[in-house]
DNA sequence: AGTAAAATATGATATTTGTCATACTATTTG
DNA sequence: CAAATAGTATGACAAATATCATATTTTACT
């Protein structure tokens, strides 16, 4: 069984208030899972007895809609949490979890953190601080759904995959989604999804290669944005 | 200065886990306001430097596309917060808040409520639940945005109006909105909104006098949502 | 009350986006 | 390795929505 004081997580989530025999505590409680690309850690609806904590990879959490359509949230990756609103507020998560790479993640129960919010201060600010800037992505997510175009959001989503992922050697995007993925970040279909990067691609914005993507000209997107 | 103990805000926010000699510190470091409807209480980018506390009356909560429209992100009427997530981030607020019906609101400094933060666990746990209130309601509001018709949003947006404010007794909704910021809510051009109450209007869902917008067939309004 | 300004309404039209059909390509599986 | 399946690509068309123009109504203001 790992140690969490070495953990990524420690460094970029609320865990990193926790003390010495507060980490100990946790070792103790918590359970490993290795997830492959793919696999749930957990779907809409479930009630979660606890967060998970992502040591490796990448997740997506999405809702269904009732056109059949998954609407993409957030990406999540290492070093974050998951399932922190679900536990605060005492509810079914209202998002599904599905890896897009390989995952390494650790579940910590409930009560364990129940426990830290009434201990450590430093902890329950650091919690709402994650859930503030969710809230705060959420909101500007809403405005570019509602005010922008799909071509727009495309190029935005682009530029902010490059950012929060960064990129390979070759230049290309280190997260590899599916055009079905991407569409669903965006919000609209997989079509036109697939036409727009053709479109960025014959302008010489980005260049396309399989699932690789690499912004050639990140300029003239930030433009149109 | 009004007392807080009777103060509405104490029965729907996080305020209710105040004990009565902190009541007295908030009574006693307070600002009170009177707003007139279409009054700012802030403007996106300010440096907010403590919470609002809604006594009386709704405003709007929205924020500036590139476009120059703004898009409504939620109402909040009496009992409720503002300024919750700048606070904990310590940020600039990323959204105005501007009256839509005369207001009476309280100002709370900063320092007290960060005293709260760490004196009071019960009201730090309040403050979480509701911040992860309004992330639940901006992930829905997402996927609605995304993913469903202008019809249909504007159908659910007239249901939620009226389960959120309530009726008249001759039925009409209590909340009144120009049709621009209708528009604003679901995220459309204020031209298309005005064709579709119309349009609902002469399928009698709704009966429209002026701003008062009366829903008179719930159900159907239901069904296309 | 009377005028100016703002909000609402509606038509005509352009643009964006979705849907359906089909072909092509890559990936998985037996 | 071949066949099956899933993912990607593109065209043709339909539907949804935005934009621009203009008329009408309501509201605000001295």
């Amino acid at each position: 069984m790992g140690k969490c004081e070495q953990c990524i997580v420690r460094e970029f989530s609320a865990i990193k208030a926790l003390k010495k025999d507060e980490l100990l505590r946790i070792a103790d409680c918590k359970t490993s899972y290795t997830l492959k690309k793919g696999e749930p850690i957990f779907n809409e609806g479930d009630a979660l007895n606890g967060i998970y904590c992502i040591k490796d990879g990448v997740c997506k959490l999405s809702k269904l809609s009732d056109n059949g359509k998954d609407q993409i949230v957030k990406l999540a990756k290492k070093g974050e949490l998951l399932g922190q609103r679900s536990l605060i507020s005492e509810e079914s998560t209202n998002l599904s979890a599905v890896a897009i790479e390989d995952m390494q993640v650790c579940f910590i129960p409930k009560q364990e953190i129940l426990k830290f919010f009434n201990e450590n201060n430093q902890f329950s600010l650091n919690m709402m601080k994650s859930v503030c800037g969710d809230l705060k992505d959420a909101d500007d997510n809403m405005v570019n759904l509602a005010q922008k175009t799909v071509k727009q959001r495309l190029a935005e989503t682009l530029i902010k995959l490059e950012n929060d992922f960064g990129i390979h050697e070759d230049g290309s995007l280190k997260i590899q989604l599916s055009r079905e993925e991407i569409a669903g970040m965006i919000g609209t279909a997989t079509e036109s999804c697939i036409r727009l990067l053709s479109e960025f691609s014959k302008e010489d914005w980005i260049s396309l290669q399989g699932k690789k993507i690499t912004i050639t000209n990140k300029k003239e997107l930030q433009k149109i944005v």
